[in-house]
DNA sequence: CGTGCTTATCGTCAGGAAGACGACTATGAT
DNA sequence: ATCATAGTCGTCTTCCTGACGATAAGCACG
């Protein structure tokens, strides 16, 4: 032990918990999802919440993250700044750490949230019981914003203070792809540049000129890097698969349309 | 109390302490330089690293940012997304989160680390106790990032992890005055547009054309307006004085030239 | 009081990138 | 065969930036 340094005195600091929670998106259907689990306890008993779980003793905040990843998706996440390898992994950074006195009334919790970016996954009920997973479009869980159309009774359909945890992760998101190659993190290893843009799409909830964005992100050196084959998985003419390259900056960034 | 909701057991999950971690820049004669206190406890004792402390019980993390702040600097901060006022603050963000196992050999520490922009300071001496702050050139505190001159015993400056805190927030700094009116909080409330061309250089650490800069911020709506005075308070032709706009996203952003 | 030094401000010009959009290609469905 | 669908290549205009010349208006000297 060191001369002189001796542990913090435990009256000296209140007691925390901490807790990682997660923004896990996707694009299914041309929509931007996140995936939300049923709480079974009280409080927000019923209600959808974000995944999340405790960090436990030992364990960097980051490994906590892509444990409760790998549990409710199967995904093994790559690090922000780790190359994506050939596994089918998603794409994991911390987003922001939440811990307002009140935001959960059993005890004071610090939750540090995580963004993850995945592709469409083939299994759409991930984790272990029933249905108490699912992906829905983020409009839909970030819905109160405007007007409520029925009940004024609930303020936002998900537990806690995760609609504003939600909004950050989907803003974020939102941003990033202008910005960097992280678009490819939802799509599959090989992927065409009309399913890309279905991405951008998805998360922009805009309308795209495919000819301009073909220019573009074919005009980018690093971002795309054909890998040979094409499909027709999309209908009409074969188009060329690609690969993520490895620039990772888009400069100039991808210009999101105003408004 | 709610029906069937009961604390948590406190053997369900370990222990933590949280803090918060500030790093606070600002430009002084051309350079960026951050604010570092000199500890005197172990471990570490002697060397310099970021201010922060204890999160105190129903203290949301922003606020005992802004009191650690305050504490350290007298500096009012506005949050982010606070319309910036007629006071003297500082801009104050969260910036990431940092619970790494073994970042505090003394016990599990999670610090929430914030990022806040001052203009620069009359007051060189901080604080309470006589020379215990100061600011320091931020490549002076990252120094050891190519080759260590040297001594080759310690690697970086600053205590605990703060290396990396720092640079992520002077890389988040770097980056965001790229396309927000962020630069304008290195400022006082009243300054010249080549005064805020030293802020982007001393920033960025590039040189940029006095020209083409003055026509960027001139010609972006919403980024400066003009308070009618004039100052000579830099030598050479009077210049006029502005004052932040209520823009806050610079569209198209300000380019940092390459490399 | 002019000369030189400093900083501020306006203008011009060429090159690059993006938006709008026409044209053509190659598949599957009917 | 024809149509619908999606992909790919070009063109044109407009806007923005980088490079850089020119002028303006203070201050410090002699």
């Amino acid at each position: 032990m060191m001369r002189g340094m001796s542990p913090y005195d435990p009256s000296a600091f209140p007691p925390f918990a901490v807790t990682v929670d997660l923004v896990v998106l996707t694009v299914r259907r041309h929509a931007l999802c996140a995936l939300v689990v049923r709480r079974g306890e009280q409080p927000f008993q019923g209600r959808w919440a974000l995944p999340g779980g405790f960090v436990r003793e030992d364990e960097d905040l980051g490994a906590a993250a892509r444990r409760e990843l790998a549990e409710e998706t199967g995904l093994c996440a790559h690090d922000a700044g780790t190359p994506p390898a050939e596994t089918s992994g998603a794409h994991l950074e911390q987003l922001a750490t939440y811990g307002a006195p009140g935001r959960d009334p059993r005890m004071r919790v610090v939750s540090v949230a995580h963004l993850a970016l995945a592709p469409d996954l083939p299994a759409p009920r991930p984790g272990g019981d029933a249905n108490s997973a699912r992906w829905a479009p983020v409009e839909e869980l970030l819905e109160p914003e405007g007007a409520p159309p029925h009940s004024d009774e609930q303020q936002t359909p998900l537990a806690f203070d995760h609609g504003r945890i939600l909004a950050d992760g989907v803003e974020r998101a939102r941003s990033k792809i202008e910005y960097s190659s992280l678009a490819t993190a939802f799509c599959p290893p090989e992927f065409t540049v009309g399913e890309l843009r279905r991405v951008y799409e998805g998360v922009w909830g805009v309308a795209l000129d495919p000819r301009n964005f073909h220019r573009k992100v074919t005009g980018t050196p690093g971002f795309l890097v054909p890998s040979g084959g094409t499909t027709t998985r999309q209908g009409g003419r074969p188009a060329q698969l690609f690969r993520a390259g490895g620039a990772t900056l888009l400069n100039p960034p991808m210009l999101r349309p105003e408004v």
